[in-house]
DNA sequence: TTATTATATCGTAATATTGCAATATAATAA
DNA sequence: TTATTATATTGCAATATTACGATATAATAA
């Protein structure tokens, strides 16, 4: 046996698990901030701020975008990537929706 | 080589990488949703809500308790989990942080 | 055309996670 | 005391993630 029993679970429950599989790494926690403290989204130098190999950082945007995390698109030769806005509110209103509730119980 | 190189990054991206990893599991999620849908926080019955067997649901919930996901209290032969409010409220304003400062952006 | 530069993909070794049977622990009941 | 009930821990097999060298792709420059 081991890992995955995904099927038992629903589709919401499945997409929340991805979306924060997606940020449960250092590095990539590290890529988000970076691309919040840049001041435009051209950036390719992610590579340059990492203590990583390209390839790796590579592979870690590949996640973050497929997560819907950031975006990226093509300019040039780089790509510029920027973080999804529509994403970031729904994990605070997911959040903010859980905190009100709690608010309303004994703990 | 292979995982982990926390050292290289600082301890807040590890501690937000270790918060989102605690729930990036569906059975987590499920357990996340259950705690926030019964009244009181006397809950018992984690096990009967999943399709797991007992072992890994109290692995799964440790998880939780270790990140700060949730609370567990002993109520004589049971134990009282309940959701953190306070670890929830922060998961929130981190996201509407980087929302605001999103905004004044490009994208 | 051939560099050069930037990013992506492949292949694979090291490591981590997942799930559960078996077992242990702890509290209460009989 | 011996059940019974509820939860935790151990050990291990199956699977997933992480990291990177090597290589591929794609755009521009010389």
């Amino acid at each position: 046996m081991g890992a995955s029993k995904a099927d038992f679970f629903t589709k919401e429950q499945n997409d929340l698990a991805s979306l924060f599989k997606a940020m449960s790494h250092p590095a990539r926690i590290a890529i988000i901030q970076y691309l919040l403290s840049v001041d435009s989204c051209i950036c390719g130098d992610i590579v340059n701020e990492l203590p990583l190999a390209q390839p790796t950082v590579s592979q870690h945007l590949k996640e973050l975008k497929n997560a819907g995390v950031i975006q990226g698109n093509i300019d040039g030769t780089a790509i510029c990537y920027c973080l999804n806005l529509e994403t970031m509110q729904k994990i605070q209103h997911y959040f903010g929706e859980i905190s009100s509730k709690l608010q309303k119980k004994c703990c």
